[in-house]
RNA sequence: GGACCAGUAGCUCAGCUGGAUAGAGCAUCCGCCUUCUAAGCGGAGGGUCGUGAGUUCGAAUCUCACCUGGUUCACCA
């Protein structure tokens, strides 16, 4: 039921339709302290028609709303507060809660629209850094945002394997690698080369030309260069999957850059029929001009294609694939100005469905205030952050709680949600400076608080070993009011999230959820044998169901005991 | 210099399409385990909402200017 919709009409009725529906709905507003009611109408907008103060036509207002339907309605200086019947709505959510169980907030308005995601996106020979676990944690999150609301989300890791670098990597390896470290250590040595090439090449420019002669080969088909390009991909591979499985994120399509080496010519083709190519500087470009954007670089100097161009073919060619609804990409704040370009382009090529193409961007994680760089050596290893994380989680667990059966599965669960949920509790675009101690902290507004506030509540279930009935769910206990306030909220919430591509509002529902239901723990006792225990308990069931799905769309487990 | 993002308590951040005394967490100090897991709950202190104008009955929220920090601005991705 929609509350809020009720209050507008019995507003809109009281003044005998002096008043638009839709502007009485919108002027609606939750009170912020829960002691001037649920809902509150601010009479200001009436006070000129009216030619009234608005106190006296908040008291009259009261006067002549039915208010059967209230607990009561009550004026408070220029407002008109009202406050639901708890009984009817305490049933309503409880009931619904109950009855749809994992459903609950299920909504449709995806209609089965694909939206495929671009997400994650490491680069091959380099390690994932905290800077991927944004994309990847904000990707997945999306994408289970949007299956919940009747999308059908694909989730496509776009792999770096291709460029330029590759010509480095080969040319490093031939000098300075073996089979035999790279096999004991894929990431790390590959990284090595990488490194000492970039440092010796300042010494020795020489370097650069066989790189590039590597790259060439690589480009042309050479036997050698191919097989070597294979290994190091297919060893990276190895080694992201590891990673991701610790996440528990999965991926439908690990399509990356080289897929689309043989697209490029077709984009250039469309660009060229649409007569959009230009020279300048020795290079084709597309004139953004009218898009007050600079100009997007197609092809080099020497004829080599870049990262738009591969990009448009990668645009376009998901379009073919999927038909998508939405094309999304999960990429860093600082492509904004890439992605504007690609859209322009995509729209001077004619295709329309470029408005429904979006980037979705996020904030820096710096180090010691310092943007994180591969090549610099300033990287924070998101394998790393994830081991000691868990390694915490199990410290934790035993001084708290020694005799956990399953420990090693829930410090897991425990230490990788704190890491998730961490880098999902704040708004997208917020940069944030990376701090360990931070990242890996248990108490407070963290995944494994709420992780516990679920926690609890299945101990009280286990404890009462009973199945809940649905039939008689009416709590009007004031405790427990935020709370079902907090469940009926889901649905919406979630459709919010949605619409704002933004899991942080997920996750501060699921604080408020959880932060609400430890002040009712705190306060009442579940466990009494009287005629309210079923009503309780189907709170606390509720709260458990809701607060495991709420971690779930965040990509967070829920262990029922911790 | 252009574009974009950010500037709210000591620190990290909420604050929905403008509305009633600006809220959390962390940190500090003080209470609460013979009651369902104290990874919890309660209380205290702490804020010129970057600055200045404007719109409005009403601005942290909208507009403009400015200040500060960050990102980015054609042959990397």
């Amino acid at each position: 039921m929609d509350y809020k919709k009720q209050v507008a009409e019995s507003i809109v009725t009281a003044l005998d339709g002096q008043l638009e529906l839709q502007v009485a709905y919108d002027k609606i507003e939750i009170p912020k302290a829960s002691n001037l009611g649920d809902f509150a109408f601010p009479t200001f907008v009436l006070a000129k028609t009216l030619h009234k103060a608005p106190q006296m036509i908040a008291q009259e207002l009261v006067e002549s709303i039915d208010q059967d339907v209230y607990e009561k309605v009550e004026a408070a200086g220029p407002y008109v507060n009202f406050f639901l019947d708890k009984s009817a709505f305490s049933q309503e959510v409880l009931q619904a809660v109950l009855n749809q169980a994992d459903h609950y907030g299920d909504a449709t308005v995806g209609q089965n629209g694909k939206v495929p995601i671009d997400m994650s996106s490491p680069n091959i020979a380099k390690p994932i850094s905290m800077g991927h676990l944004r994309s990847t944690v904000i990707g997945n999150s999306l994408a289970n945002l949007l299956a919940k609301t009747g999308y059908q989300p694909v989730k496509i890791n776009h792999l770096g394997d291709w460029g330029t670098q590759f010509g480095k990597l080969i040319e490093a390896y031939k000098l300075w690698g073996s089979e035999e470290e790279v096999k004991a250590d894929p990431i790390n040595k590959l990284l090595e080369y990488y490194v000492r090439f970039h440092k010796e090449d300042k010494a020795h420019p020489e370097l650069d030309d066989e790189a590039r002669k590597w790259f060439k080969k690589l480009e042309d088909g050479d036997e050698e260069a191919t097989k070597l390009w294979q290994w190091f991909r297919s060893v990276s591979l190895q080694s992201f999957k590891h990673i991701y499985d610790k996440l528990g994120i999965t991926f439908d399509s690990y399509k990356g850059e080289a897929f689309y080496n043989d697209k490029m010519d077709e984009v250039v083709q469309i660009l060229e029929d649409h007569n959009l190519l230009k020279e300048s500087q020795g290079a084709e470009i597309v004139d953004l001009d009218k898009y007050n954007l600079n100009p997007a670089l197609i092809k080099k100097t020497d004829g080599a294609t870049l990262y738009i161009t591969r990009d448009l073919a990668a645009a376009i060619y998901r379009k073919r694939t999927y038909d998508f609804v939405q094309s999304l990409y999960v990429v860093g704040a600082e492509q904004i100005n890439h992605f504007k370009q690609l859209k322009a382009v995509l729209k001077e090529m004619g295709f329309d469905w470029s408005d429904d193409v979006h980037h979705i961007p996020f904030g820096l994680i710096t180090l010691n205030g310092k943007k994180l760089s591969t090549r610099s050596g300033r990287v924070v290893l998101l394998d790393k952050v994830l081991d000691d994380a868990i390694d915490l989680a199990k410290q934790q667990i035993q001084s708290k709680n020694p005799d956990l059966k399953n420990a090693d599965e829930v410090a897991h669960e425990v230490g990788v949600g704190a890491v998730i949920f961490h880098d999902l509790k704040n708004e997208r675009m917020n940069s944030f400076d990376f701090d360990l101690s931070e990242v890996v902290r248990f108490e407070g507004e963290t995944g494994p608080y709420v992780q516990y506030t679920r926690a609890r509540a299945e101990s009280i279930l286990r404890k009462a070993n009973k199945q809940v009935a649905t039939d008689d769910v009416v709590l009007a206990d004031p405790n427990a009011w935020e709370t079902l306030k907090y469940l009926q909220a889901f649905p919406e919430t979630i459709l919010r999230a949605v619409n704002e591509y933004e899991p942080s509002v997920i996750a501060k529902y699921a604080l408020h959820l959880a932060k609400s239901f430890n002040q009712y723990y705190a306060n009442s006792k579940v466990l009494v044998e009287d005629d309210q225990l079923n009503a309780r308990l189907a709170l606390v069931q509720s709260v458990s169901s809701v607060l495991k799905n709420a971690l779930a769309l965040l990509g967070v487990k829920a262990p029922s005991e911790m």
